[in-house]
DNA sequence: AATCAATACTTGAAGAAGTTAAATATTCGC
DNA sequence: GCGAATATTTAACTTCTTCAAGTATTGATT
């Protein structure tokens, strides 16, 4: 049973996984529980469970204070042992790399960063490394557990063979990132989409947990999506998916990059806010920052320009719950640092697109601490462990 | 094995589902083709078969002329008997209930229609038997090889217990139709969203045929959209998925009766476009095929709102395209009886607005035979035979 | 024509994964 | 301490699949 388990895969018969990821994404859970939620037999879970423990992933927790009627043996649920295994996530930007080290529980233990002046593929490698000696050495946990790290960029991403497609930012193509960064550092290599990571990261081990369908929306320079549908994240027949910067909200609004007309990045983005407040108060140098803070100050025409990207965005993300109904939506990034002037308006422009019952469909607007995005690298290794 | 397909249901294991509905949708395929298909063994596929030849679902067809690079034994495909079974299939309207029989291959075997007065339950349960009654006199196979009944109607449908939450043209609520109809009929009745069945027929027996992912788009009084994502029929956690309609493409555009502003719907659904008609021509009783007529006949006004129609429609799918990127996209619907004067500015609103690659996603624009809402309805019946 | 290599399919034994049913464990209320 | 209630384990059994070996059928080569 699970037979490759200290070679790097973790996989068992289909229960043993289904048990496993149940326990890690949804906390302490007594057998029978699990019986009933993956519709297996208790003796099932018993049988797939058993190996878990052995090896060290999961342990029974003490018997629990009774929630039933009464009578009965109380349960003794299994739990995650979280320090089991570490994992490196690394979040690769324009200019830095950001580096986490998490347990199983995606819990942080230990986190760094560092500058990136050259885009080469070389270089950025070399920095990785180092980033990585940088945690080891603050990591307090024992570092021969850390097997297993994750690297996320924006950009065209195929996961299953670790190879950066395109990225924009770096001007790379077609680089096999998993494999070069296996080699430099000795450790499996799991590679993504930074976007895809955070949704997937907040699927397991956030607010999108037990969410069948789910969507998580950055906002920033780029306005970006990711989606779960049916437990599965969305990938793109064309690895084109969750493009919500560009789709279309006023058919007489601005000229994109993209070629497009009025997508609500050409009105929300980063970019387009700075040079709409620039426009609207004749200040050609007027910096995000200080825009933010004119528009605090109470600035009416600054402000003007946040409701309306505010509304764009509303519209973007009503379109999701229009189109694929997830049951709950998480609006973060950069972007919201301004979080306060645009929260109210995300809201109304929601709740007056979204159709129907597709209202009904809660909405979580909160920024995203720095770390976070790394924090998904290191969930997206987790997952390669566990999913195979 | 497959102990109760007499009684109605055609559950067996796993390899067995998985072949049936492959050989099913894609057509007479070696048993080695299949187990290549579905990472299964040949072993595991000859078993599989076996019951499925012997009940009559399946052939072996002749072996084929060689068409691998040479030598080694003929393969024998298997396929399916297509006259093994045969399914009524019914879509009910407001004014009408159309119906088909269908072979296990959902072709057409026998076509006939009703009118509606009533939208009483019971008196569209009266007509749909009399409907039935219709297509066994003109069917020419044998009646007792029909065993059950496909559903479908606009509106909230709950598929899995045959409840219609809503129907807003009927203006019911909560009708258990499966189960009155089945004791009307005596056949076992399968009752599903008439886009979602027709997303659902096209997928399995259409253009989508081997997509992962999929969609379709209806455009006409209203305009609704049918996903599938990773091989599953999105049904949106809210009971709303695929309201492709009430997308914002004009955020200074006219005021939805949805609430909102812009919708597509509110540019290019049927009302929509004679409400414009009329108020560019100043003709007040001007009807959707007179304004057709005027803009074939080259009356620029009225060609205007046809283009701006498309544009919208195109935004529409554009939106669908950039965010779960499906393999490829059909519209089709009543609406498309003016294709003409829609097609060019669909597509060329969709190629502006899609993202990137997402605009290789291939797109079919067709007018629907009016019979294939009913065809649909038939061919989800045969899906619940297979995969109950 | 006989043989060989290639490919398709079948068979039977062995194994994996899960189920049911019965046994065991632990608690509460009396 | 006893019985009812609930959780977990165990053992026997079923089902499904794969593996390895064998059969079938063809084209190419001798």
């Amino acid at each position: 049973m699970f037979p490759g388990i200290d070679t790097g895969t973790f996989a068992g018969p289909p229960a043993a996984t289904a048990v496993f990821t149940t326990v890690l994404t949804e906390g302490p859970v007594s057998r029978v529980a699990l019986a009933r939620r993956l519709g297996l037999s208790s003796a099932a879970v018993t049988k797939a469970a058993r190996p878990l423990i052995d090896l060290g992933y999961l342990h029974e927790l003490a018997a629990t204070e009774r929630s039933g009627p009464g009578a009965g043996r109380p349960a003794s649920p299994l739990a995650v042992r979280a320090e089991r295994e570490f994992f490196l996530g690394v979040k690769i930007t324009a200019d830095e790399v950001i580096g986490v080290v998490c347990d199983l529980r995606a819990q942080v233990h230990a986190s760094a960063r560092r500058p990136l002046d050259d885009p080469d593929v070389d270089a950025v490698l070399t920095e990785v490394g180092r980033l990585a000696d940088d945690l080891f050495g603050t990591f307090p946990g024992d570092r021969t557990r850390v097997r297993r790290l994750g690297l996320t960029l924006s950009g065209d991403i195929d996961r299953g063979i670790g190879l950066v497609r395109y990225s924009p930012f770096l001007h790379w193509r077609d680089v096999p990132l998993g494999r070069l960064a296996a080699q430099r550092t000795g450790l499996t290599v799991t590679v993504e989409n930074d976007v895809k990571a955070l949704t997937a990261a907040e699927h397991w081990f956030g607010e999108g947990v037990g969410a069948e369908s789910f969507a998580l929306v950055t906002v920033g320079t780029g306005i970006g999506c990711g989606l779960v549908v049916n437990g599965r994240l969305v990938s793109g027949s064309y690895g084109v998916a969750g493009e919500i910067g560009h789709l279309t909200v006023d058919a007489t609004g601005p000229d994109c990059h993209c070629g497009g007309r009025g997508c609500v990045e050409s009105i929300a983005g980063t970019d387009a806010i700075v040079a709409q407040a620039r426009d609207r108060t004749g200040r050609p140098d007027l910096t995000f920052d200080e825009a933010v803070a004119l528009a605090r100050a109470g600035q009416e025409q600054v402000r003007a320009v946040f409701a309306r990207a505010g509304g764009a965005i509303g519209c973007g993300i009503a379109a999701v719950a229009n189109l694929v109904g997830p049951t709950r939506i998480v609006v973060s990034g950069e972007g919201l640092a301004a979080y306060d002037l645009f929260d109210s308006h995300i809201r109304a422009s929601f709740e007056r697109q979204a159709f129907g019952a597709a209202a009904r469909c809660p909405l979580s607007i909160r920024p995203l601490p720095f770390e976070e995005w790394a924090r998904a690298a290191a969930a997206v290794s987790i997952q390669s462990l566990v999913v195979p």
